[in-house]
DNA sequence: TCTGGGGTCCTAGGACCC
DNA sequence: TCTGGGGTCCTAGGACCC
């Protein structure tokens, strides 16, 4: 195979970006980029975190995910804003779509990254085609973004993460020992803040510390996970951009509840209207899935989880929920819990799981969800919901991701 | 009123089988 | 009664990503 050319876009600062050039186009006056500001959640709801943050907020010490509480600390007259992730949602399409204008060749990484293979294009042009890209980005859509261009995904998006804001960089295999090597070793895609105290308490500080490590060494030391890191500092990653993306292996929904919930009642309450997110998603999917797990986190931020594998694969909710329940039942220990999630896994497509040929297989479940479903998407969530919701002051269905076609899936793998 | 929500993959340990 | 050992499946927890 040939050498490839691959482009990182990625968004700068991507959620605030969009939230200035939103609110430009609709005649505000003040651009969110040139004060100290970010997209956060609700407090009052306990989601207020920094999602994304401006330049000038970056410069208070402001980090993404920490609590707006102490980002307030930081800086005492910073301006708040509100996700509205279908704006994103949306804005990350028009970009997707001027990008298809240069290679059919694309991969939606996340919201707002994406990975384009330029292999195919005109080999001697990729630096103008990268600031053309970018430079229309900006006049035609209204917010900047950082373009790394290399010889794999990894390099292109080590390189993307170089200087910013508006800016192409590159990163070829003979650039890495000048520009990635002297990086602090978490800065590597998949170094995170376990695996870099792991490496600094054994000397390793820099991404050309870790290169420079015996194979066999690393490997016995952290496994597949070392190994990989280790090929990554070296530069070796050989995934294609995938035009299609790679086949959903488990849906679930997870919320944080406004208050610590203390009573089964409540929460049993809250894994229903969990269950039915997840129920429409898996059927949105025309998949069912034979494993259910929920985890709770309790007012102490103690995690724990449990999960049970059915006899056949399902889609239904009131088998998720009745599941869901049970399974809390098993760990509950009465103390009060933060966040409740639902998930369903092992996943089989619904053409090749023939539920009716089984004993004990009940139509008029299937009939009732689906006819629920179609309700539910033409008239709003709301328009149907389980009576017991009535008066509680809890939402009937919890959780996100609209069932939408394609929704670009982040993860830790390319 | 300090700490979200959506994912994927990997490991370790135990059960169970031959 | 000193106890091998390989394979598979299952589960809980943890690491990472955006």
């Amino acid at each position: 195979m040939k050498h490839r050319i691959i482009f990182h876009i990625d968004v700068n600062s991507a959620y605030l970006s969009w939230e200035a050039a939103y609110r430009l186009q609709h005649g505000e006056s003040t651009d969110l980029r040139n004060i100290p500001s970010i997209v956060g959640g609700d407090e009052s709801k306990r989601h207020g975190i920094v999602l994304a943050k401006s330049i000038p907020a970056k410069k208070y010490g402001i980090l993404t995910g920490e609590s707006i509480y102490s980002a307030k600390q930081k800086c005492p007259n910073l301006t708040i804003i509100p996700p509205n992730y279908e704006r994103y949602m949306k804005a990350s399409s028009s970009m997707v779509d001027l990008l298809e204008e240069y290679s059919s060749y694309i991969q939606r990484y996340s919201i707002d990254e994406v990975f384009l293979d330029y292999s195919y294009g005109n080999e001697q042009n990729f630096l103008d085609i990268a600031y053309e890209i970018k430079e229309r980005i900006k006049k035609e859509l209204g917010f900047t973004v950082n373009i790394g261009i290399g010889p794999n995904k990894l390099l292109a998006k080590m390189a993307s993460d170089f200087k910013k804001p508006d800016r192409v960089h590159t990163l070829f295999h003979y650039e890495i020992e000048d520009k990635m090597w002297p990086l602090p070793v978490d800065k590597l895609f998949m170094v995170g803040s376990k695996t870099k105290k792991k490496l600094n308490g054994r000397g390793v500080f820099t991404i050309g510390e870790l290169a420079k490590l015996d194979r066999e060494y690393i490997y016995s030391w952290l496994k597949k996970p070392g190994l990989l890191i280790w090929e990554y500092a070296n530069g070796i990653e050989n995934s294609p951009v995938r035009n299609i993306p790679l086949p959903v292996k488990s849906v679930g929904n997870s919320t944080t509840t406004s208050y610590d919930v203390d009573n089964r009642k409540e929460s049993y309450m809250f894994l229903l209207a969990l269950s039915e997110m997840v129920g429409m998603r898996i059927r949105d999917l025309e998949q069912s899935g034979r494993v259910i797990s929920i985890s709770l986190k309790s007012h102490q931020f103690h995690s724990y989880s449990h999960q049970k594998k059915l006899d056949i694969p399902t889609d239904s909710t009131n088998a998720i929920y009745k599941t869901a329940k049970k399974l809390f039942d098993k760990i509950w220990n009465e103390e009060p819990i933060r966040r409740f999630s639902v998930n369903i896994s092992e996943l089989y497509s619904n053409e090749f799981c023939q539920l009716s040929l089984l004993e004990d297989y009940d139509p008029r479940e299937e009939i009732l969800d689906k006819t629920i479903d179609k309700i539910r998407n033409r008239y709003g969530y709301n328009s149907v919901i389980r009576s017991c919701f009535l008066y509680s002051g809890i939402k009937p269905i919890i959780g996100g991701v609209v069932a939408e076609e394609d929704y670009p899936m982040m993860s830790s793998i390319f």
